[in-house]
Formats: C-alpha cells, structure tokens, sequence
DNA sequence: CTCTTAATTTTACGCGCGTAAAATATTAAT
DNA sequence: ATTAATATTTTACGCGCGTAAAATTAAGAG
C-alpha cells in the first residue's frame, strides 16, 4: 500500500493522506535535520534559500503544523499575547480589541482576547488563565473600580502588562488611554458657545474615566464661569442603556434637569437617555423646536445611527490601539522604559451631529 | 536565608516566596507522590479525603498551577473549547458568545473566542491557529456566504465542531439555530394584522439566514394573499446600519418604498433605516401621526432603546446557546448522534415595540 | 488478626519540541 | 586550491507532565 503512495493523486496542497507525527518525521520527509525544520519554523529566514524551498515544497506535500504545546513548553518567550476588555458587546472595546489583534498578528503575535463581560469574578478567572497561558504580554483594561485590585496588581507583578481604557493607579508598567481633562473641556466649551451651559449626567462611576470626566466637567464649567451641575443617577454594572433609559425617564417626568442641556458620561447612557426622551415626547437636538441637548462622550460606533445622531466626543481608536500594542512589545522585548509608570494620553475631537 | 523562611510572615495564601518549579517539587512539599498530584489535578474527587487535604493545604502554602502546555501534550482530551463569531461589536453575538462560555467553564473547559471582525481571511487564520490548538471542540458561527467553504469544511472534519446561528448545508455534524420560517411568517402575519402588509427590507445575503428570511417572507405573503415585494440594497461587509442609513436615505427620497410598512431582514438595518428616516423627517411608528412603520428580526440588544422602540421579533439566545454547548458535549464524548447532519431550530417570540 | 478492596506509590516510558555545543559541510572569496 | 565565513548536522540534554503496569500501602469487613 504504502509504496505506492508516491503515484496515488495527490488533491492538492497539504491533502496528502499520510499524516505526520510529529517534526522529526517531516524533517525526513523534506531531507534536512529536526534542528533545521526547527529554525525554519522559527524563523523561514534563517536557513539557506535552498534548504527553505526544499522544506517548503514538502509543506505542499504534508500536512503538518508543529505542536503549539511542545513549542510553548519550551521556548523562552510564548508568542501569544492576551487582550482583556471589561465588556466586549460594547462596540467600543470590539473596535479596541480588533485593532490590537491586528497589530498582534502582524508583529507575529497569537492574540487571544477575552471580555469580563462586567463581572469581575469573571476577570479574576481571566487573569488566573492568562497566567497559566505565560503569554508574553497582556493588554488590559480594567474593569475599573469593581475590580480586585489586589488580584490585578499580582497579575501585573509577574506578567508584562499594558493598561489601557481605564487605568488603575501605580498599577501597571504603561497605560495608554484619553486625555478626559481635554475632551470634556472641549465638550463643554462647544455647549456652552451654542447654547446653555450644561449639566452633567452620569452613572455611579465603574471606573476612573467616569471620575475623570465629572472632575473635568466641573472644573470647565467653574473656569467658563458657570455653575456645575452633576446629576448622579442609580444603576450599577455595564447596562448603561437601560440606566440611561430608566433613570432618564424618571428625571424629565420629575423635571430634575437643570438645563436644557446634558452632557452624559458616555455615549451608551446617552443612547438610553434619548430613548427616554423621545418617549416622553421630548425634541431633543440643536435646531429650532427642540427643547433638549445631549451630548455623549467616545463615538461610539452605533452613534451615529441614533435619532437623532449623537454629538459627541471621538476617542482615538487606532492612536489607542497603535500605541498600546507598540508599549507592550518594547516592554516584551526588554525595555523597562525607565522606573515609573509612564502614561499616554490622546486628545479627543469634536465630532458635531444634530443632538447638541 | 532559605532556612528562616518557616518564620517568616507569610502574606496570604499562595504568597510563599518558595518558587514551586514543577508538580514533582509540589508533590514533594504536599508529601505526596507526583502521580498522585498529577491525579488531583485532573480530578480533585479521585484521591483519598486526607490526601486531598494535604494537597490543597500545601497549596495554601505555595502558589503553584500546572503547566498548561505540558498538560495538553501529553492529555488525549484538551479540555478547551473554542468558539468562533463573525462579529463579536454585533450584540447578538456578544450575548451568545457570553452565554456559550459561561456553559463551557461550567463544563469544566476553557473557552477561547475569536471574532472574524466580518472578514473571512480572519476566520481561515483563525480556523487554522484553532487546528492546532486541538481543543476538544470548537463553536462556531460561520460568516456565511464569503466563508471559504473548503477550509470550513475541512476544519469540521478535523475538529468536532457545532454551527450555530448561519448554517452551512453539509457541513458539520450539528446545527443549532433559529426557525426562520417560523419567525418570519409570524410578524408578516402580525404586521398585516395591524396595517399595511410589508414590504421586504435587506442586504446582499452574507448567510444563509438572510436567504431564508426572504424566501420565509415571500412564502408567507403569498400565503396571505398579498403580493411579496423584496427591495435588495447595496452594500457588503457587517456595517449594516451604515448600508441601511445610506440605503434607506436614497430609498426614502426616491419613494421605493412599496409599502408604508418594512420588514428589515434584522434589527442592526432596521436601525440605520431608522436613522434614515428621523433624518428624513418622516415619523416613523404604529401610532397615528406616523406614517412608517419598520420591524426587524433578532431583538438585537439595544433594539429597546431606539427611537421609537424597535418592534421585532426574539430569537431564544439562551436556548441557542444551551444546546448548542450540550450538543457539543455530546459529540466530544463520542455520541456521533448518528449518520446523518443533526439541526436544532428553535423558534422565535414576538416582541411588539413602538416602531411596528 | 486476616482477608479483600481500593488507594497510592514506584517504576518506567513517552510526548514533541527548544536549545546549546561541537563537528561537519557548504559557500564565496582570495 | 586554500581559507574564512556561514550554514547545517550531530549529539545530547531537558522541559513538565500524562499514563500504564506492577508493587506497595492503607482502609474496612469479617
């Protein structure tokens, strides 16, 4: 049987019916030594062209793959990098996540990502994965304050960790994220040029950003001379929609707004608020008949689908990504980049739609 | 040094600054053979009570975990599970991909997701870095019509394997999905009931659900006495409130529209239609004063927090995930279920909303 | 106390590969 | 052809664990 196999019909590449075991077998196949496959697979580049071509043309014959778990239990530096984002339905962090695994790829990484989905047992879980998987690094965003704190900053301590979004502090070698005490300063000066001044409208805060964004709000509205209103609102978890919704709801009934104007922590409660509003028969928008503005914060990628389609502040998606995936491979590959935590922070722009 | 370390404090559990290196030194510090470890750790329940104790008492003491990689390469049953979406920024698959891990971990497997971001080049690479990872079983939602069929193919033949949400005929050992022809003809019949019959809203058909949606549409028309009209849009790629935004503008303008009630072929269109028409000034509901009405399909997310509320219909997220995680169980302990191609359809629940 | 049974240890082997050092072969230049 | 500089092979070892079979021990029943 076998002999024969050299004249049975190949189906193309990779389709041959012996299957190889393991490296040792397909070095023989391709006449060059384990050693030598072993480079190539490494790095193609780093055996002569024709030893290449040779492995090469038995990779069309063959269809071997070496064993990810042999390779990894060996080699110094595992090449997969972990990608951890709090909630992942929120189209903000896919955005992220698909950005970062890109760069992964083409910087020869594996990555793996993986979403908290708001729970924070669930991130703990991830962590204890991630470090079993040794990765070479992780990017992160934290979940924020309903994080373990202790159980991240462990995690940090013994893996090559990049925080991003959210940051936790003298947690971390790096952290990329927005520069809130820009954006929200932005937010407020446009409102303010336009229309009345507003107040801010915010869930209790699941991370810095949210504490960030109140403080700048209140320091932008004191240096413009106006009065800062902050409207706390009940709610807890990652439905932002609904507690936007719900809690909106309850303030245009109570009338609790104290202007006609509401800036919003994010886009995904604004998105809830609007909802409110158009339920209760309220106009929201700029133009002339409206009685409400409101304003969001990150572009979210749906808001500007809304109705109507959301003013808001654009976070920068790819400057994030780019940066954080460039960290994390200097850190990998040796540069401590110094003794403290070192921060990058992007601007935000102004993206002006029909809300506010 | 090392002969003080008894005395010293110790900062928790698993904080012994004693490095384990291996299962044999844990072994050796728990006082138990290495087998007998390696035995705990693959089931705690196999060893003696006292011996139990012992183990985890010493792991109190020591933070050790075994290592991964060695485990999977000498295990024959890798205790991961992979699972693969289209496009994790849509909700829909969030949601699923959140419920089918959860089933996984319960089940004692790590879950691995990836996310194909809409491009199938992605989802070979991802096919093929899942090969070799040979997890006991992959979840997969294939994106449909640009998958490269070949390389699915092959996968399932590889690696037992689940579809969920698209079909492909032929393909895999099981289906899980939702009953299209159940679904569909249900809010025709409802739409009809409660104004004008509508007319069909869709995309270029990225999966075979998109298919059946307009052939289930068309059916149910014709069963109903009324004449099926399908409006086909440009468009490609997952960015389906862009193509229904940009679409549903032109339409709108263009009085296309062959009915004043439009059935979208899911709710991620429906919500750029909806945007389309707040920016034409049209209103769009079922109460009077408007003169649209539009319905989709999934109960996507943030379908309840659109302006007016999306009216569509719910596909059974948890039992789609169920199943399909218990179908999978299945098949990983050998049950092939049979010769044949099994499909699980469940069926879908009206959701009546304000837009519909 | 003896016997039976289950749990554990011992012994031994293998998984598939990385990696280092020394020996050898190949290549290009002199 | 000789030499020097690479590339490859050979040799040898180790990684951390699963697993199987045989030998030993412990627990429970009579």
């Amino acid at each position: 049987m076998q002999d024969h196999d050299a004249q049975m019909t190949k189906r193309g590449p990779g389709m041959g019916r012996e299957k190889i075991r393991n490296m040792e077998e397909f070095a023989a196949k391709s006449g060059v030594s384990r050693p030598t496959a072993s480079k190539y697979f490494n790095d193609p580049n780093s055996v002569r062209l024709s030893t290449r071509r040779r492995i090469e043309e038995a990779l069309t014959r063959y269809d071997y793959r070496p064993n990810v778990y042999a390779i990894n239990q060996n080699r110094r530096l595992i090449k997969t990098v972990g990608i951890v984002v709090p909630y992942v339905a929120d189209p903000f962090f896919a955005e992220i996540a698909r950005n970062i695994e890109r760069r992964c790829i083409d910087a020869g990484f594996s990555p793996s990502t993986f979403s908290c989905h708001g729970s924070s047992a669930r991130e703990v879980e991830i962590l204890d994965h991630l470090r079993s998987m040794r990765p070479a690094g992780v990017l992160i965003a934290p979940l924020g304050r309903s994080s373990d704190r202790e159980a991240v900053e462990a995690f940090c301590r013994d893996v090559p960790t990049v925080l991003f979004d959210s940051n936790i502090e003298d947690i971390g070698a790096t952290f990329v994220g927005s520069n809130n005490f820009q954006s929200i300063p932005l937010m407020v000066d446009y409102l303010c040029r336009t229309g009345q001044p507003p107040c801010f409208f915010e869930m209790p805060p699941v991370n810095p950003n949210a504490n960030k964004r109140r403080e700048a709000y209140i320091g932008a509205m004191t240096q413009f001379g106006h009065e800062p209103s902050v409207l706390r609102i009940d709610g807890q978890g990652w439905d932002f929609e609904q507690a936007g919704h719900a809690e909106g709801l309850r303030m245009l009934r109570e009338d609790r707004f104290t202007s006609n104007t509401v800036l919003c922590s994010n886009d995904r409660l604004a998105i809830g608020l609007l909802a409110a509003a158009y339920e209760s028969d309220i106009r929201v928008g700029i133009n002339k008949g409206c009685s409400l503005r409101i304003a969001g914060h990150d572009d979210h990628p749906f808001s500007r689908f809304t109705c109507p389609p959301l003013t808001t502040v654009a976070q920068n998606y790819e400057a994030i990504s780019d940066r954080s995936v460039e960290t994390l491979l200097h850190l990998v590959e040796g540069d401590d980049g110094g003794d403290s935590k070192q921060e990058t922070l992007f601007e935000g722009k102004l993206v002006m739609r029909a809300s506010a």
